[in-house]
RNA sequence: GGGCGAGUGGCGGAAUGGCAGACGCGUCGGUCUCAAAAUCCGAUAUAUGUGAGUAUGUGGGGGUUCAAGUCCCCCCUCGCCCA
């Protein structure tokens, strides 16, 4: 063995072993038991960077962990490779979209391999390879049979400066979540994936994943948005129409003293036609047309409205009501109309105060004063409480009197209960080049016709002009003119792709049976291995990413495809990586490569410290000392193993049974005793640490501590070989998972012939924890005085007696009665004295 | 405004209601050396004290308990999500 720890020779080494050797190939068929772990796939931007590492390096331990401890384990690695950045590249440098991202996939496989990741390389994926995108447009053509995907013409999402349409879950603050650009409003016709169909599934089903942080299973069930409220009518004043509005509020259903429709409800234009109100309503659906909805609705933006002349009839007490339109109702939510009911909503109380209508109180506090119902109103009272003024309903608390609304509501015929969903359908068009072609052709004859599955994949054409503002496909002629697959006739094909969350939302499943040339996946393959047993990634795909990867999941299971009714079975979501206390990123320029700390330190290190620096969910402060610390930290036991070597290789000289190292255990002295109690305390610990828990920060120190104590006990005049050939082989094997390298170097160094990673996990000795005597803590009335050792065995009545004879113990109760003895056994002895 | 999470030495962070600050960084001292670095050993919350010790101490205020960083109530600050 060498003298000095040298990274830079056996990381490549080994790196290069693993790999010709296939070491982390998953076995086809085994009588293991099956462990799936899967960190989320990157995006090939082009560079690792260190939100990666902490991924790929939190699912490694995982994996590697998992496969000591006997599982079968699938801990594969893929590229989520579709997606803008490409096609801007190829525009600013005229390169093709695929040129620029297959080279960034080779330079990414590279930096991943110089990280030691235990990857079965032979199931690597990627999204943009036809041999994949064949099987999402697959998916989509499947959805569409069960009728998950329709078209239709919607005022959508629109980044001017993408030049493309975005989902409701892209759109951040009213700006595009990838570039910032504030979102307009466009009206085109698009594909939707129907995932409301869905929406009470995924939101009930969030409860059977305790797995789950709770944080993300309430953002995705405020996602979600269930409400259940009644869609009751409103007749209009000398007409026969109505309208409906939707409230989830109806027990105040009497304190509605107006009502707004959304400018852009179709009835509006009718109501004031031929009016004198006329040509105000339409300045104003012009002004609100330029504007979008978070301007709209901002709870902090200026209430704007204007009566259009028109009244409609309160349904159960009949009063008329004035009707308004104003900004903050979207034609796009719930019926477009709402009831205005000022003393119970905070949005109409500001509403009716500035444009001076009624403030009707229908819901007192429970300890209110009689004829407080009459008081005005200082501010919108929306808790509950009970029902006045409101006939027959008066006295009800507000819960019951919410039901027996809803019930004269529907017995009088003028609406029904409903469940509304805030979720919209997934809308998956982009007018985008470098994506997966959505699969359907229009013919003049047959209309919209879907490519059969035969003719997939329905492949991106390279005849393409990339200039911004305009869709690249579009202007490849060879991709377009095509023939109906139905009639023969002529037709031409969809111009969209889809947006990439629909490849990245059944990669999982791919990985299961990755080169299946004739189905996405065998039954077979996706049931052995579904779902997944642990996924690691960001937090910042909480909503997006995993709903999405839940709906399709759940409609390939209905499809029959597949058993799982879920993904992911459990979710570690790590925290981001920061320097100087904001997150590593580009624009603010506080970015550390991770190729440059490797190229120092190594990638034993690199990964040792970022899993030792904090736990994985929280932010992580990046600290070159902290690197620094770590390295010595493995310099330090290279040099431990290193004066070890001959110690160890000699004990192996003289084969000993288990009954040999047993009675040399039974006759260890008190200092050997403490060394192998270290070993196996931190054998438990580390096992819990890592395998249940996920706190690989304390594992570490566990293991720092252990280290410490070798160090100490090898200077013992009485130190055993064999206990110091237990703990090195023990330090090493608990390592392994976090630095594969210099555990396996060292592993072989001290005389295995066989791959650390291929050993079982240890298993804590239960008489190795055994202690004879243990340290009590003495307490008097609650303050630490003194602290004793006593036998382990001693009862509680004898120790007592011990206790109140020491001489500290003594000094502080002098001259005071002990009221109350507490006794922890083996631990600590609390005296109550007055 | 609502929901969730966090707040502990100079710093990152540990603590099934039972010794607050493990482990690492930094700092200081020693070892080694002609010297320095590396190594190895040790000290390191604050106040006070030569010292043993004593008092104080986990964002602030109250409470429950023999015992609270940990449980309960109120408040402050920061972060994230939803409005």
């Amino acid at each position: 063995m060498q003298e000095k720890y040298s990274f830079i020779e056996i990381e490549p080494k080994w790196q290069k072993k693993w790999l010709e050797e296939k070491a982390y190939k998953t076995e086809e068929s085994s009588d293991k038991p099956k462990y799936y772990a899967l960190a989320m796939f990157p995006y090939p931007s082009g560079d690792l960077h260190m939100g990666h590492v902490r991924n790929y390096s939190i699912a490694d331990v995982i994996a590697r962990f998992k496969r000591m401890q006997g599982f079968n384990v699938l801990h594969p690695i893929g590229w989520d490779s579709f997606g803008l950045p490409a096609e801007n590249a190829a525009i600013k440098h005229q390169t093709p979209p695929a040129d620029w991202t297959w080279k960034n996939i080779a330079n990414m496989q590279r930096q991943l391999k110089g990280m030691g990741l235990s990857y079965d390389w032979d199931r690597e994926v990627a999204t943009c390879h036809p041999g994949y995108y064949k099987w999402t447009q697959w998916m989509f053509l499947e959805f569409y049979k069960h009728g998950l995907v329709y078209k239709k013409k919607a005022a959508v999402n629109w980044c001017p400066s993408c030049t493309t349409v975005l989902a409701n879950e892209q759109v951040v603050d009213g700006a595009c979540e990838r570039c910032d650009t504030p979102v307009t409003k466009k009206n085109l016709e698009q594909w939707f994936f129907k995932i409301t169909d869905y929406a009470e599934t995924l939101l009930r089903d969030l409860d059977d994943l305790p797995g789950w942080p709770e944080k993300v299973k309430t953002m995705q069930r405020n996602w979600i948005g269930r409400s259940e409220g009644v869609e009751v009518q409103f007749a209009l004043e000398g007409r026969s129409e109505k309208f409906s509005v939707y409230t989830t509020r109806v027990d105040t259903l009497f304190g509605v003293s107006y009502v707004v429709l959304a400018p852009e409800h179709p009835l509006v234009l009718e109501l004031v036609k031929g009016t004198k109100y006329e040509a105000d309503v339409l300045a104003f659906i012009n002004k609100m047309n330029g504007l979008n909805e978070i301007a709209r609705t901002s709870t902090e933006a200026e209430k704007e409205g204007l009566f259009i002349g028109a009244y409609c009839l309160n349904p159960l007490s009949g009063e008329k009501l004035p009707i308004w339109i104003a900004n903050y109702v979207l034609v796009e939510y719930g019926t477009g109309a709402v009831m205005g009911v000022p003393a119970h909503d905070e949005r109409d109380f500001e509403f009716a105060t500035k444009y001076q209508l009624p403030i009707k109180t229908v819901i007192v506090p429970n300890d209110s004063e009689p004829g407080e119902k009459d008081n005005p109103l200082k501010a919108a009272y929306t808790d509950d409480g009970i029902l006045v003024n409101s006939g027959s309903f008066d006295g009800l608390s507000s819960d019951e009197g919410w039901d027996k609304i809803a019930d004269e509501v529907e017995r009088c015929g003028v609406g029904q209960r409903k469940v509304n969903f805030r979720l919209r359908d997934w809308l998956i068009s982009r007018q985008r080049y470098w994506g997966a072609p959505i699969p359907m052709v229009y013919c003049e004859a047959c209309g919209t016709v879907p490519v059969p599955e035969e003719q997939l994949p329905v492949m991106l054409p390279e005849d393409v002009v990339f200039k911004t503002g305009e869709n690249p496909l579009a202007t490849s002629k060879s991709f377009i003119e095509t023939t109906c697959p139905k009639c023969g006739g002529p037709a031409h094909r969809e111009t969209d792709t889809m947006d990439t969350f629909a490849c990245s939302s059944w990669y999982f499943l791919r990985y299961t049976d990755p080169r299946n040339t004739e189905a996405p996946f065998t039954k077979d393959a996706v049931d052995q291995w579904m779902n997944v047993d642990q996924y690691v990634g960001g937090v910042e795909h909480a909503i997006l990413h995993l709903l999405y990867a839940r709906f399709f999941t759940k409609g390939l299971r209905d499809f029959g495809y597949l058993k799982a009714n879920e993904p992911f079975q459990n979710l570690l979501t790590q925290g981001m990586v920061c320097m100087d206390g904001s997150k590593m990123s580009k624009s603010k320029g506080n970015i550390v490569s991770p190729e440059a700390i490797i190229g120092k330190y190594g990638a034993d290190t690199a990964r040792l410290f970022i899993l030792f620096a904090a736990p994985p969910e929280r932010d992580l402060e990046w600290s070159d000392q902290g690197v620094e610390g770590c390295y010595r930290f493995l310099n330090r036991i290279w040099r431990l193993v290193a004066q070890y070597e001959s110690i160890i290789k000699e004990t192996r000289k003289v084969p000993s049974s288990k009954a040999d190292l047993e009675k040399e255990w039974a006759n260890l002295d008190s200092a050997g005793k403490e060394m192998r109690r270290q070993t196996h305390l931190a054998i438990q610990r580390v096992t819990v640490d890592v395998g249940t828990r996920y706190n690989f920060n304390t594992a570490i120190s566990t293991i720092m501590e252990w280290v410490n104590a070798l160090y100490l006990y090898k200077e013992q005049p009485t130190a055993n070989a064999l206990v110091g050939r237990e703990a090195i082989e023990g330090i090493l094997l608990l390592l392994a998972p976090f630095a594969p390298h210099i555990t396996e170097e060292l592993w072989q160094g001290i005389g295995h012939t066989n791959s650390i990673h291929e050993q079982p996990w240890p298993e804590a000795d239960e008489k190795a924890l055994v202690q004879d005597e243990v340290t009590v803590v003495l307490q008097v009335n609650g303050k630490v005085r003194d602290r004793i050792q006593v036998p382990a065995e001693i009862s509680a009545a004898e120790l007592e007696k011990i206790v109140v004879s020491q001489p500290k113990v003594v000094e502080w109760t002098q001259g005071k009665t002990v009221v109350k003895v507490i006794t922890v056994p083996g631990k600590l002895v609390n005296l109550v004295v007055k």
